[in-house]
DNA sequence: TTTT
DNA sequence: TTTT
């Protein structure tokens, strides 16, 4: 009807929540920090902007991907755009977020202790009653950045 | 370095206000209604579930396409998500928009007379001064879904 | 599993092409020409050089839409690549289109002798039966350009 | 103008082929291949089937980028499609392929011997004049898949 | 011509 | 704040 469409690729900024519906769809949330590269204005300097994007998955592959995403966990997305809105104080509030029809793993996330990076998904850790609020917090290691950019190029 | 695509197609909900920076830049603001066919579960019937997005576009095309768009119009869009934070009233607010790289015009807007319908811009009203604002708002008339369901076919 | 997202707008090159496999699944077959304007190096003229992109749909709603589109219609369309190769006198070909999951009507086609242009899907001409080959085959009327670009602005 | 949009992930199936233009514009090409999970009607079991795209990279990134990939490499890439056609043998070929915008690299290749994965891109190997078709060919070590599907959840 |  |  419409074309609505997202790809997006980043890292997440939180560990993912899992819930269920009353209908008993399951349901995933994680934020994703897509970087925006830009030079700034004053000072001259390459920076990334992060664009923080909601993402919100359902059904049965969202709780087998919730045992592979952490904090920090590098992926690559596609989806649609989904607006919502709501009262809240008597304020009208509203947003927009990204409903995830794919998702592939670019990177583990923050979980192991050995430093290194991996782009095989991390061990499912604990068994399925366990929450990913669960997960012990592991100060998250930044992944070096896999991009490339002209300013790279030494010649 | 990141991924950051978006395709939307839609209706504005409003025709697109004209402004500048201080820097001399102009910017185009406009809603679009990406609108999501869905099956209610209640009553079982399809209904459009709209998806309201707000598209900002920069530079000279920003005022050039400012005089072919009204409120109604229908177009196809690519860009990239922008997501923007600040504090109102000790609250912390923030927004996801769409920055528009490439549009597409499907129809004209809402302003002829005529009940015609064309994929050829509307003439642009009014001279340069003019501000979208401004325009007159004529009743809107509804153009034909342009889209084919499984459901339409008769067999 | 991976991703795989094509986004294109242009104009059908020929009419649709309606078939059926052996197991009744509706195929339709048509190429879009997707524009990509250019500066010509040569003489400094922007020109538009055209991507050839076959495209085909499967199922219901592709004989749906086979009677709103003909040689000439704009479509804005969301799909996957498709890769494919044969043999043909012991030499190997191959070639990839566009499986089409999502199609807009940005135009009726070149079959009406009016000269005007609409984003309304042209009446359906003919029954069921009617093939869109047996369509007369209209000479081919230009759409104006629905775009606008910086150097149409006068100052 | 027209839309043309494309994002796909997979795995190159050859190392990168950096060349320049006559104009000093460094070229890369590569193949990637685009798996689509589809279940074999015969058999019923899951299967890869592969589409195999042309890329092109145009510019100093490409130069940078080609010092990171390898056969093996899996990567996300945006960019457009590019449609060109020729004459051999006075038969009319053509094909179609991707212009590439951007790239990530979601693993190293097949080059390293120590088993191990990391989406770091490998360490650039060799000075700028070594050509990626010198490579030691090492042997491929398949990467685990980095993607859930429904069947693999246990309940 | 093909990757995982 | 909303379009069709």
């Amino acid at each position: 009807m419409s074309i609505n469409r997202v790809n997006i690729s980043g890292n997440l900024t939180r560990d993912p929540e899992l819930r269920m519906t009353s209908g008993g769809t399951q349901v995933l949330s994680f934020g994703v920090a897509v970087n925006d590269r830009r030079r700034n204005p004053q000072s001259g300097e390459w920076e990334d902007y992060p664009n923080f994007v909601d993402c919100t998955m359902f059904g049965a592959r969202a709780e087998a991907v919730s045992r592979y995403l952490s904090k920090g966990s590098k992926v690559a997305i596609e989806g649609k755009l989904r607006y919502s809105s709501w009262e809240r104080d008597g304020q009208r509030r509203s947003k927009l977020e990204v409903i995830v029809d794919e998702i592939e793993f670019m990177s583990r996330g923050s979980q192991q202790g050995d430093g290194g990076y991996s782009n095989a998904p991390q061990a499912p850790r604990g068994g399925y009653a366990q929450q990913p609020q669960a997960r012990p917090q592991a100060p998250v290691q930044a992944p070096p950045t896999a991009d490339i950019y002209d300013e790279d190029i030494p010649f």
